[in-house]
RNA sequence: GCCGAGGUGGCGGAAUAGGUAGACGCGACGGACUUAAAAUCCGUUGAACCUCAAGUUCAUGCGGGUUCGAGCCCCGCCCUCGGCACCA
């Protein structure tokens, strides 16, 4: 009898030796091709889950898988330490952000050392502590200088619950809060914006990264290009000094059609141009808008609504009069602000006549249109008719000649409008980096000088009930002095949005200890950009938009020389209960540590590796861990039984001789193609048919001592990413030098693979007939003559006469029949 | 509404230059071991017909099509999930 498995013992035992002897420590100094594969740290919410692992086992494995082929592996992990519930905490339990967050991530730091991770401990970073922020600050700083952070007063996502703003990416479902539901409403504050919108165009080129195609169209979508013209309408009135207004659109074919010009209700030029009768009712109009939230605004269900204001604009292609209105379906915020109301051909100008009876003419002909009105708007390509010299033209060639005659008469100008806004980043918080600015009556807003960074939180704020900004009724930390005439001066108590900080925290672990600048150069050069970045696609628009963004930007300013952070991505899928993704607030949290005590790490991380695609997510569902469990089981007891057998010098099975060196490097192949394409499940099931076949072979003791060794031996190096402490100490019970996580990858042999027989299907009209097993060298006169002299092929064509024979080259023959 | 991904046994899922559908695992059933149970090991397991065997037929969301041959390709639908959603 062997000793049986024991992870609770052997795994705890390994993690301290590797821990010991630094096997994970990352150098740079190391001769071998660098590899940077990350995945995206955790937010500190106290406990991981299962979800958490689900995302984090995989990629330490495709690590270590990595590692083993010869890589320098840097597979750090950190800490993202700021955010609103270490704040809330505070309220509700009267515990400080800092000392709530420190706690997490000690609990946390165990966790994902359970898990028998490469992560080198001695770069991990933690956003919240002043020797990172001090550096995020230094970053907001350098955008400054550059000119990409500005501040601006505008209308924006304020949700009453947080107290805070939130950026367009953090509202979500048509007007909530990404983070507590409650609906979001607008207000009129003075923020921080980056000018992520200057990148817009070089943000939709894809050309270097390699990602998933539903990522990069999220952010194609998100980011929203359209090319059109800038349309100028004349204003005529001798009391205001505007003597056009601009409209945005992407269909200059169809301005012959415009019977309205319509004005987002915020539009700067409403009042000046609102007729006195008209008054009344425009103001109240705008004050209804101006209230709503974002649900009601945004709800598509919604009938229109909208004022006539009583001005008129001239239509310069034909002259015409166009009444002017406002109305809440134009957004003050894309495009000009004004659209012009072509309800023939846009679903939106249709409702919108449809509803203050408008005229709606057609200008664009509908295949066939026999001169009926529209019941909905043509938005398709057609003829176009009433567009004066126009008429005539495919409205696609219209559309270009309309451009260009406008374009020659002054009237208007080709641009391209983006979906994508600046990037708010002002949050109302105390737990988050500070904006290192300040307040001066004489000097305006000056920046804190890089030698007082960081701007540190104050320890002893007061967190109200309120949810107000504790920062903002802290005196010892708003009130100071201006850098530039020393007078009295106040500091911005907003912080900055945590993406800030987990926008270069990838940069950060080249050099985690570094004092002079947020990163080492010279490390920097060395590890980045990141070769594998592993993570969920619900960052798609957020995290991996802004990154981007972010080295771009530091690459403009000389501080980087890259333009991409992340090579490739991976987005592994969501693991869901009860069709609910795994949160806290919802109440289904499963918690890894359980099943790692009862079972072991190495049979958790394999379980989630086994249970699908790793991009598809799924159900959690544990009834299938103890199928793995008991493979690991059954590797132990193969390994261990196999060296108290005694195995022939020479065999006398030469089939069996033949076949196990067939079935190895048959495995090695399978496994790493599978690894390098992050196909998981596939890789387990070869493992596992392959330790099938070596029980068979224990069992029957017919092969050499040392193909039993060479197979046995590359089970367990295939093996060591994903059950490192199993491997490891079999490794070492099989005699074999320490450690396992220091040797290579085996190679496979493509001569050892092929088949010398194998099983032809002979098939009569499409149908499996039989099955003949043949060497794989047979041509196709072979075959068929073989074939033919079956007596159950013989007696299926009794009757009947082949009429033609289609081989397929070691799969089949079919034989068609009249 | 638009864009993307996907619908395969009781369950998770395999299989794509079109060539044996259901690998691997769970569950279930039967057996061995055990005083018994657990654990472990062995066998069976898509459905229907057939007394057994041999065998036949049907089966990859639905309906058509292309092909010697379709889970895979084409056309038209249905459903699930993810994203966007008055962006002019």
């Amino acid at each position: 009898m062997v000793v049986k498995y024991n992870p609770q013992q052997i795994e705890p035992k390994w993690q301290q030796r590797w821990a010991q002897d630094q096997i994970y420590a990352t150098r740079e100094d190391n001769p071998r091709p660098k590899w940077y594969e990350m995945t995206m740290f955790p937010y500190t919410s106290g406990n991981l889950h299962i979800g958490h692992w689900y995302a984090m086992a995989p990629s330490d494995v495709h690590a270590r898988f990595k590692r083993m082929q010869g890589y320098n592996v840097l597979h750090p992990m950190g800490f993202d330490a700021f955010g609103l519930p270490a704040e809330n905490a505070a309220i509700s339990h009267g515990i400080h952000p800092f000392i709530w967050t420190m706690q997490n991530i000690e609990n946390m730091r165990r966790q994902l050392k359970s898990m028998g991770t490469i992560y080198d401990w001695n770069r991990e970073v933690t956003t919240c502590l002043p020797e990172y922020y001090k550096w995020t600050q230094w970053f907001f700083l350098k955008l400054h200088e550059a000119g990409l952070a500005y501040r601006a007063k505008s209308a924006v996502n304020w949700c009453p619950r947080c107290q805070t703003v939130l950026a367009n990416e953090q509202v979500v479902e048509g007007g909530f809060c990404e983070r507590c539901g409650t609906p979001v409403i607008r207000k009129d504050l003075e923020q921080w914006f980056f000018r992520i919108t200057s990148y817009a165009e070089e943000l939709l080129d894809m050309s270097k990264i390699d990602w998933p195609e539903r990522v990069k169209m999220m952010q194609r979508n998100w980011i929203g290009k359209s090319e059109g013209i800038e349309i100028s309408f004349g204003i005529d009135y001798q009391n205001i000094a505007e003597k056009e207004i601009r409209v945005f659109t992407t269909r200059p074919d169809t301005i012959f059609g415009a019977t309205f010009l319509v004005l987002a209700p915020e539009h700067p030029l409403v009042l000046s141009l609102t007729t006195p009768e008209h008054r009344e009712e425009v103001e109240e109009y705008i004050l209804r808008a101006r209230r709503q939230t974002e649900i009601e605004r945004l709800s598509t269900e919604r009938e229109k609504s909208g004022v006539f204001i009583g001005a008129y604009v001239q239509n310069k292609l034909n002259g015409e009069r166009v009444p002017l209105w406002i109305a809440d379906y134009v957004l003050l915020t894309y495009g000009t602000g004004a659209v012009m109301g072509v309800p023939a051909h846009d679903e939106r100008d249709f409702d919108f006549a449809k509803r203050f009876g408008l005229p709606i003419r057609l200008v664009i002909a509908p295949p066939g249109w026999s001169g009926d009105e529209l019941s909905q708007a043509y938005v398709e390509p057609g003829i176009m008719a009433n567009s004066g010299q126009f008429d005539g033209l495919p409205s696609n060639v219209g559309k270009e000649a309309i451009a260009d005659f406008m374009e020659n008469q002054g009237y208007g100008k080709r641009t391209t409008s983006y979906r994508l806004r600046d990037w708010l980043i002002s949050r109302q918080r105390y737990w988050g980096a500070p904006i290192p600015m300040i307040y001066c009556d004489h000097c305006g807003i000056v920046p804190v000088p890089e030698c007082d960074l960081p701007v540190f939180l104050p320890p002893d704020a007061e967190f109200k009930p309120s949810g107000e900004s504790p920062l903002k009724y802290c005196p010892s930390f708003v009130n100071t002095t201006c850098p530039r005439c020393e007078a009295k001066a106040q500091r911005e108590t907003d912080t900055m949005d945590t993406f800030m900080c987990s926008s270069w925290y990838f940069l950060r672990y080249t050099s985690p200890g570094y004092h002079q600048g947020p990163f080492d150069p010279e490390k920097l050069k060395y590890w980045l950009p990141v070769d594998q970045y592993t993570g969920g696609a619900e960052h798609a628009v957020m995290h991996l938009l802004y990154s981007r963004f972010f080295i771009k930007a530091l690459r403009d300013m000389g501080i980087v020389d890259f333009d991409e952070p992340f090579i490739r991505l991976f987005n592994q899928g969501t693991i869901v209960v009860q069709r609910q993704k795994m949160s806290k607030s919802r109440g289904n949290v499963i918690t890894p540590d359980e099943y790692v005590a009862d079972l072991g790490a190495d049979a958790v991380r394999a379980y989630l590796m086994f249970i699908g695609p790793w991009d598809q997510g799924g159900e959690w569902d544990d009834s299938g861990i103890i199928g793995i469990s008991r493979w690991l089981n059954r590797v132990w007891n193969l390994v261990l039984r196999g060296q108290e057998t005694t195995f022939p010098e020479h065999s006398a099975d030469p089939g069996a001789t033949k076949e196990l060196p067939r079935f190895t490097h048959k495995t090695i192949k399978k496994t790493t193609s599978d690894m390098e394409r992050f196909r998981f499940n596939t890789q387990l099931s070869a493992l596992m048919e392959f330790t099938n076949y070596l029980t068979k072979v224990l069992e029957a003791r017919a092969v050499d001592q040392s193909y039993w060794h060479e197979a046995r031996d590359c089970l367990l190096l295939l093996l060591a990413p994903t059950a490192p402490h199993l491997a490891e100490e079999l490794w070492i019970r099989t005699g074999h030098p320490y450690s396992i996580h220091q040797s290579s990858w085996p190679e496979w042999d493509e001569e050892l693979t092929l088949e010398e027989q194998i099983t032809l299907v002979v098939q009569i009209d499409g149908k499996v007939r039989d099955k003949v097993v043949v060497p794989a060298s047979i041509t196709e006169a072979e075959a068929q003559q073989l074939v033919l002299s079956r007596d159950r092929v013989k007696s299926f064509l009794k009757d009947k006469e082949v009429t033609k024979t289609i081989f397929a080259p070691k799969k089949l023959v079919n034989l068609v029949t009249k």
